[in-house]
DNA sequence: CGGAATCCCTTCCGATACTG
DNA sequence: CAGTATCGGAAGGGATTCCG
């Protein structure tokens, strides 16, 4: 059956995507490079622990960069890495139709 | 902040389509009505049990209509309404990423 | 055929406290 | 500033059994 590659595909996007965070965090970043706690400051309700476990789970999908400068007191940016660029297109559709459910509702 | 409405736009459609079936269930439907039995051939993995609860939620969301024919035994439908149409684009971004993502840990 | 009900396990996620 | 460690609750999801 061929509809069942393409049928696990979706389901890998969203073992990888498909957390409550994920894709919010990257639509941030999709604006550019932001620090960690600007990223806290966009996304008020992540906790710090789940702000570190998602990006490093964006990280090692090679979807998201990491640099650290090494000043004092230390400063770490995360950006998106062109493969990340990928996710945009996600990320606009999935904002899409968020606020179109959000319309329904408010429209009743 | 503007960044926030559509922020959390995202969050609100993750909310309904994050689970790990419900965007895979609709890209079956996508196809065209299918039955509830159908539904688990093409989904293998899936329980009864989830397959039950993903459909009543998307049912309730709009996206998806439940038809019962009164025959013996009973036949059920599934079919996406015209709203669920708008999980279209969605779907197939997603399919495209997922792609992406097993070529590329083919490719290693 | 298309479910509902129950039980149980795993994963997600938040709160809190501590650190280089 | 940018984390790590640990705990505990909530939600997601699977297996099995029973039903009209």
């Amino acid at each position: 059956m061929k509809e069942n590659v393409s049928g696990c595909s979706v389901e890998e996007a969203m073992r990888l995507l498909g957390g409550r965070w994920r894709l919010l965090l990257a639509s941030f970043l999709l604006d550019g490079p932001k620090r960690f706690n600007e990223l806290r400051r966009h996304v008020p309700n992540i906790s710090q622990r789940m702000l570190t476990l998602d990006l490093r789970a964006l990280e090692e999908a090679g979807l998201v960069k990491r640099t650290v400068y090494p000043e004092v007191p230390v400063k770490v940016e995360y950006s998106l890495t062109v493969e990340g660029e990928r996710l945009r297109k996600i990320v606009s559709v999935l904002q899409e139709f968020g606020l179109w459910l959000k319309d329904r509702k408010t429209a009743t």
